[in-house]
DNA sequence: GAGTTTGAAACT
DNA sequence: CAGTTTCAAACTC
């Protein structure tokens, strides 16, 4: 260290003079190779900073690292201000040749390509899989150290003469550069270190993971920088690429078997960010196949800290969001996607709405570019309907696998007709659960997407995508498989700036389909649409929250039937019904597909996927039909259509909640709401602790990871030991109604599972039981 | 397609 | 917080 210190020093010194004094300095140090040694001098001047000595000292290297360093001094700079100034000239003098922006553009390019190397050394010295995630995963990391972390200190070491050596000194960030060392033959001991040093790293991550899930706020949040970083990177991305991390990642899995790896990828994702989840795939595939330089460069652009910080900054101002909240990233990416498409539409077309309305309509009808974008809405959209339930149906899966595998054609959605295969399967969990982690971004992204996917869905399921008619869409729509991610509104009155438009409540912008007057639920008024839903966030947090959320606990409210309500999912606010017996669509209960719970104020309860505790009571299934044939016996038979379904569904051991298209359809849309206006709260409760979630049902939904896992738990464990305790406790909510009006229903279950107290009290000590991850549990 | 019904959203 | 009004979807004809 000590020496590198001083040959820095000199350097620096001498650089400006780097002529005469530096080569009589370099001579006096290096015997051997006055001239070669300069270079390396040069390059230390700019590198003055202590992680790039070490790349220069490769002479090879000389221009590629030498841009490399030049971004790290950039950065650098700013920390150190020693350097900046002594090197500033040199640096100049070496970023003469290009700006630093183009410095940077270029490094990140360089890095790219180093990396490739770096990573195949990793790979075949390691797993191939693991090694790329880890790889993957490192590179973030060790970019963001380069920039300012102290590890760049090491680097003078690296100036050392031995490339090993200072390979292994710069570590992490430049390790993967070791296509110098490995030139040189010294690959073997590059290798080697840099492994080792990946490993190490990877368990850190490991353990970081572990302990993000320890944390569910910090899950919430980015971990590192890195993870902010690659976020950032793949929100910079288009969405094009970030498609292409969904079908990659979907393939690897199903394909590979990698489980083990996928999982834990996944789950490192999924605990950290969905957004980074995403990044992160998409880097890998990038690095492993096309050496994809959006994201490198994304994460030097991020490393700079302009681009993300602009990112950043506009998204929350345009949601006004909190930085530090880990709803944040989910946020932003609504934002960004919101954002992304009016920028997109603006670009387009700025009048046109019609391109904007081409991007949603395109996705059905146009597989190709399209297919993209779709991709990404498909993202969110499988992510969101994962996230309403990790388990539910069959085509919540298959519309994820589909759109996953598939940015291509969602005929691909045909992918549903691929029995998942138990590693799918598990994939599909894991999936699931990231994209429930997700749906905070998808909370837009995912809405359109959404919107895009399911209306490839539809597309898929109806030919007659014709959305000349809102009704007809509609009915189309609803035929489909009721993807309503295809919304369209009718508004009036509104000007689709209120939650009436379905549309705006989706957080997805109006398109031609929708026949809405004076709409300015528009990408060209986007800021009144920003403003409008901010003011509608203030005044309800959870305004565009799901309506219906998906909770691995069937517990809480379902006092009722336990066959028929869907325990895991649940209106969000209940309904309020009073003449429809919660047997059409006018029940937001009915119409998202979940069964009546105890937060319902309905009257005459009678919802086919399950009734509210005190109705269920009041009416056994013959009477109920009784009672609703004469009111509507048509929409009944539709609805009991729909419920039919459900049942079947249900009577499937498979599903154990019912997973109608409506679910899947109303949560995904809803989904991206809620992620987007999901209050930090529910996401630093649900993942901060278990105990936390008196108000968090909402949140739950939205945390989709613990679910999956601790769903597992419960399904396992809850199907034969929760089912009575759950069914007839209220969930930390119900305890909550209990003291509410609603309370009072509550009593009247109690006849059939007995003392609700001592359900409650068992359910409680489930819940504790299940450490790890409460949070999912936590209704 | 027009009109009615319905319940959420918004308002007071 | 409750009551009322407004609104647009859902539904019927």
């Amino acid at each position: 260290m000590m020496d590198t210190p001083e040959k820095t020093q000199i350097s620096s010194s001498l650089s400006k003079f780097e002529d005469s004094p530096v080569f009589n300095y370099i001579n006096s140090l290096s015997p051997i190779k006055p001239v070669k040694s300069i270079h390396p001098t040069q390059t230390f001047n700019p590198l003055s900073f202590a992680s790039l000595p070490s790349i220069f000292t490769s002479p090879h290297v000389g221009s590629h690292k030498e841009s490399r360093f030049l971004k790290r001094h950039s950065y650098t700079d700013s920390s150190k201000p020693e350097l900046s100034s002594g090197e500033g000239h040199k640096v100049s003098t070496n970023q003469e040749a290009g700006m630093v922006a183009g410095q940077l553009c270029d490094s990140t390019a360089e890095l790219q390509e180093n990396f490739n190397p770096g990573v195949s050394l990793g790979e075949a010295s390691l797993e191939l899989p693991t090694g790329t995630s880890r790889f993957a995963i490192e590179l973030p990391r060790t970019l963001n150290y380069d920039c300012g972390s102290p590890n760049s200190d090491p680097a003078p070491c690296v100036i050392e003469t031995n490339c090993v050596s200072e390979s292994t000194c710069t570590s992490l960030s430049i390790v993967p550069f070791d296509q110098e060392a490995s030139e040189k033959g010294l690959s073997d001991g590059v290798e080697a270190v840099g492994i080792c040093q990946i490993e190490q790293e990877k368990q850190n991550i490991e353990c970081n993971w572990e302990n993000l899930i320890s944390d569910g706020a910090d899950l919430l949040i980015f971990n590192s920088p890195n993870d902010s970083v690659a976020f950032r990177g793949a929100f910079q991305k288009s969405l094009d690429p970030v498609t292409r991390f969904c079908p990659t990642l979907i393939s690897r899995f199903p394909q590979n078997d990698i489980h083990e790896v996928s999982q834990t990828t996944v789950h490192s994702y999924e605990r950290k960010d969905p957004c980074l989840q995403t990044g992160e795939a998409g880097e890998l595939e990038e690095i492993n196949h096309a050496h994809g330089n959006f994201e490198v460069t994304s994460v030097t652009n991020c490393m700079s800290g302009s681009l993300t910080d602009n990112v950043e900054t506009g998204m929350c101002d345009l949601y006004s969001f909190k930085p530090g909240s880990n709803l944040h990233r989910g946020l932003r990416r609504r934002c960004l996607d919101f954002e992304m498409l009016a920028a997109r539409r603006n670009n387009l077309d700025d009048g046109s709405n019609t391109s904007s309305y081409v991007d949603n309509q395109l996705v059905p009808t146009k597989p190709g570019n399209d297919s993209s974008r779709c991709i990404l809405p498909g993202i969110g959209l499988h992510l969101n309907a994962l996230a309403i339930t990790s388990r539910d149906n069959k085509n919540i899966k298959h519309e994820t696998l589909s759109s996953g595998t598939q940015k291509i054609s969602f005929p691909g959605s045909t992918t549903s007709i691929l029995p998942p295969t138990a590693g799918q399967e598990a994939v599909h969990e894991s999936l699931t659960s990231a994209s429930t982690e997700r749906e905070i971004d998808p909370a837009e992204n995912g809405v359109q997407l959404a919107e895009d996917a399911s209306q490839a869905s539809a597309y898929l399921a109806n030919e007659e995508f014709n959305q000349n008619s809102p009704k007809k869409k509609r009915r189309r729509l609803e035929q489909a498989g009721e993807n309503e991610a295809c919304k369209r509104c009718n508004c009036k009155k509104s000007k689709c700036l209120k939650l009436y438009c379905e549309c705006f409540a989706a957080g997805v912008y109006c398109i031609e389909p929708c026949s809405c007057q004076d709409c300015f639920n528009k990408p060209i008024h986007e800021d009144t649409v920003l403003a409008t839903r901010k003011q509608i966030e203030s005044r309800n947090p959870l305004a565009f929250a799901p309506k219906v959320i998906r909770t691995s606990d069937p517990i809480p409210e379902v006092g009722d039937d336990s066959s028929k309500t869907p325990a895991s999912a649940r209106h969000k606010r209940g309904c309020n019904c009073k003449k429809s017996s919660c047997l059409k669509k006018y029940c937001e209960c009915y119409q998202g597909g979940v069964g009546c719970s105890i937060n319902c104020r309905c009257e005459g309860c009678k919802n086919a996927f399950g009734r509210k505790e005190g109705s269920a009571i009041e009416e056994t299934e013959g009477p109920e039909e009784e009672e609703t044939d004469p009111s509507d016996k048509n929409g009944v038979d539709k609805s009991l259509e729909k419920a039919d379904i459900l049942n079947t569904e249900k009577q499937t051991p498979v599903s154990a909640l019912p997973t109608t298209p409506l679910q899947l359809c109303r949560p995904l849309v809803q989904l991206p709401f809620s992620s987007k206006s999901k209050p930090p709260q529910s996401f630093t409760a649900i993942g901060s602790s278990s105990t936390l979630y008196n108000g968090q049902r909402y949140g739950k939904p939205n945390i989709i990871r613990p679910q999956n896992i601790i769903e597992k738990h419960f399904q396992t464990v809850a199907e034969d030991e929760m089912p009575e305790i759950l069914r007839g406790n209220s969930s930390p909510v119900t305890a909550i109604k209990t003291s509410s009006p609603n309370s009072k229903r509550i009593s009247p279950p109690q006849c059939e599972l007995g003392s609700t107290p001592g359900r409650r009290s068992g359910r409680k000590l489930i819940l504790q039981s299940i450490p790890s991850f409460p949070s999912l549990t936590q209704h």
